[in-house]
DNA sequence: CCTTGGAGAGTTTTT
DNA sequence: CTCTCCAAGG
């Protein structure tokens, strides 16, 4: 790919290239012809400690997976290199790619997230640290599930008492781990209006934590702060880990916090080959205590360490860079580089200010048909915003039009209640102790309910003999027989190890259960079901599957259209590394993006270190789409104004088609003609917030003005405003 | 003690 | 849409 955007002028690289056939590897790749020097450079770089400055699209995972053939290359046994990525997604297109370079060797490469790495060292050597094998990992909702739970038991969330959510105190809990702050700490600086809750919300975190260790549960958290404990703490064993890798590499180490540069100054222990590579600018994770000055550290973790950096970009074109330079130029705190690109200039981005949301999605939808007609593969396009549901409406307006899309990043599969339900059945199987999903799957019985749960939880975790143990618990008459089918469907699981017969016997007695408790909307939830049994099919062993489906849980959106090609529609943070052709950023309006909650100079930065990353996606076309007119919370339609990123951006550098002239109004149906016209001026009218008001003129051809009692005069659309005439 | 249903509120980004 | 709260009935 990268090979043919390759100026020629760098014929001096291909002749060095002639001369130096040792670099010629198995496959007969000669990687100097592929390399620009700096790039080269890095590959080459095989001892001590390397940090990469690589801008987007500056080659990075192409040098990354050069590096990795080269070390290959170069007699390191691949078992001995571990990889570690953002995502299990990146890993293993890493390993693959690789793979084209020197065949199979590929696979021996240890490749993965920290937390997966993590939890497969926990699994072996989690007992030094009192955890045993077995330890389930749980999720976001898994814990907050938890935080619940103690929060009745501690009598926090009592009726009338105000307390944080679940959600809220999570967020306390796992940021203190994340940022390596103490709670208080936190709590003083962003959640001071809870700080009164301070003292509970260290109780809950006690009380979590031994609920944890209890169960054998670790959460995503615990993983990286087990694995740091085990290799700080416990010398032999750092020894014993250490020992299994030579060479580390690191990718986007921008959005690693420092825990996780702790665990790899930890695993570098005794020979220091660690290479790392990020983009200070792209540092887009912060929320999660990413913390952009890791690399800026790095240097002084390492002493020895060697800089190269990456500035020349084989992605986009000069004339997208010209914007998106200016875009981080504004940033408050910088430390590297322009980008260049020897790409012809390409035209201008463009930014167009759509009427509102909905004629947001029919330009894009115009768009995107366009360009298919003229022959642009759909999955050359992708669409790309700050939050999931700011795609609600387009993606409601490209069903209309039949055009294929996948999206990314939001609600997973895993999330949904009904998968939870399946998951509970599979983890006990697995961990026994896990009473979290005890819990919920106690719930399921009729006539039992969070009392009844509790006191059948207490049976468990004090019995030796848990099966007998819950056979002979009291159970009251009505719910008995459903108790006893419960426990011998555990039975069974236990003695199982294919997780697809183990789905078969959890759906038969999970299907009256799922079909009563959804009983409104089961028919929608099966769906799910059977896209999990077919997941499960790939899958020879339980805690494997279990792992996956917490780590890297599948995306809500289903591949049945095989290899269809498709638009794609994205998360800025599920884009992250990716490339297209055309690039679609939407919804750049203030309140949006950036997002109304970036109160802080930092979160703002955070914010503009997005919308970066969102266009130096882009590789000829790009346009910044916003509406000149959103909802506010009132359901109200009111003046939107242009992110104040773009706002900055030079005139000159933009593409902007006269909104207002090229703008076609819809062709208004007769029912919307007729709607108008039920408004005249006198009528009474009642709306769901407002309540009772008169209708003053009329503001617009779809829009009127009102004088609510109490609220004033209101200007309201009637596409969006439900009114009611009196 | 449990269930049910309705009303009301709060929704970032990811491992 | 999904969680939470509340009240009433079993």
């Amino acid at each position: 790919m990268q090979n043919s955007l390759i100026p020629t002028d760098q014929s001096s690289l291909f002749q060095k290239s002639d001369e130096t056939d040792s670099q010629d590897l198995g496959s007969g790749v000669k990687i100097y012809a592929d390399l620009n020097p700096a790039q080269l450079d890095a590959v080459t770089t095989v001892d001590g400690p390397i940090l990469v400055i690589a801008g987007a699209g500056s080659g990075k995972t192409r040098t990354l997976i050069y590096r990795l053939a080269y070390l290959v290359e170069q007699k390191i046994s691949p078992e001995k290199i571990l990889l570690l990525t953002f995502t299990r997604k990146a890993a293993q297109e890493m390993l693959s790619r690789a793979g084209y370079l020197m065949e199979e060797t590929c696979c021996r490469i240890n490749g993965g997230t920290f937390h997966s790495v993590a939890g497969l060292l926990l699994r072996r050597h989690g007992y030094h640290l009192g955890y045993s094998a077995n330890f389930t990992i749980l999720d976001r909702s898994d814990s907050e599930g938890i935080v619940n739970l103690l929060k009745s038991s501690l009598g926090l969330g009592e009726v009338g008492k105000k307390f944080p959510s679940k959600r809220v105190v999570m967020n306390i809990l796992s940021g203190a781990v994340n940022k390596s702050m103490a709670i208080s700490e936190l709590m003083e600086s962003r959640y001071s209006h809870l700080i009164d809750h301070l003292d509970d919300i260290l109780l809950i975190r006690d009380h979590y934590k031994q609920f944890k260790f209890e169960h054998g549960l670790m959460d995503y958290d615990d993983l990286l702060v087990n694995l740091k404990i085990l290799l700080a703490d416990y010398p032999e064993v750092r020894k014993q880990i250490a020992g299994l890798y030579s060479h580390i590499m690191v990718d986007e180490y921008q959005d690693t916090n420092l825990i996780q540069a702790e665990i790899v100054a930890l695993l570098a222990d005794g020979h220091d080959n660690v290479m790392v590579v990020g983009d200070d600018a792209q540092s887009i994770y912060s929320f999660r205590g990413a913390n952009f000055k890791n690399i800026m550290d790095f240097p002084k973790l390492f002493p020895q360490t060697k800089i190269v950096k990456l500035e020349e970009n084989y992605r986009s074109s000069q004339a997208i860079l010209n914007v998106t330079n200016e875009i981080i130029s504004q940033a408050e705190e910088r430390y590297t580089k322009n980008l260049f690109s020897r790409i012809d200039k390409g035209p201008k981005p463009v930014l167009y200010a759509a009427r509102d949301e909905d004629q947001q999605a029919r330009y894009i939808t115009g768009r995107v048909l366009e360009m298919k007609r003229k022959g642009t593969a759909l999955n050359e396009i992708a669409v790309l915003f700050r939050s999931s549901f700011h795609s609600y409406k387009l993606e409601l307006e490209l069903n209309n039009h039949h055009l294929p899309f996948e999206k990314r990043g939001g609600l997973k599969l895993t999330e949904s209640a009904h998968m939870k339900d399946v998951f509970s059945f599979m983890r006990i199987a697995c961990n026994s102790q896990d009473n979290l999903s005890w819990n919920r799957v106690l719930l399921q019985l009729d006539k039992v309910g969070p009392k009844t749960a509790q006191k059948i939880l207490a049976r468990i975790k004090s019995s030796d003999d848990l099966l007998n143990g819950l056979k002979g618990y009291p159970a009251a008459k009505s719910w008995k027989d459903n108790f006893i089918r419960l426990v011998e469907l555990v039975e069974k699981l236990m003695n199982m190890t294919r997780p697809l017969e183990m789905y078969k016997l959890i759906i038969d007695y999970y299907q009256p259960v799922f079909e009563r408790i959804y009983h409104d909307d089961y028919p929608a939830r099966r769906h799910d079901l059977d896209q999990l049994k077919d997941i499960l099919k790939g899958y020879d062993d339980l805690q494997t599957f279990l792992d996956d489906t917490s780590l890297d849980p599948p995306e809500t959106t289903i591949n049945d259209g095989q290899d269809q090609e498709r638009l794609v529609l994205t998360t800025i943070h599920s884009a992250k590394g990716l490339e297209w052709d055309t690039v679609f950023v939407i919804n750049l309006v203030q309140g949006k993006f950036p997002a109304s909650y970036a109160r802080w100079t930092d979160e703002l930065e955070e914010e503009r270190r997005l919308l970066y990353v969102a266009a130096t996606r882009a590789g000829r076309n790009l346009y910044f789409v916003y509406p000149r007119e959103i909802l506010n919370k009132e359901r109200q339609l009111v003046p939107g104004t242009i992110s104040q990123f773009l706002d900055h951006v030079s005139r000159d550098r933009l593409n902007r088609p006269g909104s207002f002239t090229s703008f076609k109004p819809q062709p208004r149906s007769a029912k919307q003609k007729v709607a108008i016209s039920l408004f005249p001026p006198g009528t009474v009218v009642k709306h769901g917030f407002f309540g009772k008001g008169v209708v003053i003129d009329v503001a617009g051809p779809r829009s009127v003005n009102v004088e609510f009692s109490g609220h004033g005069l209101k200007t309201l659309h009637l596409d969006y405003a439900k009114l009611k005439i009196l």
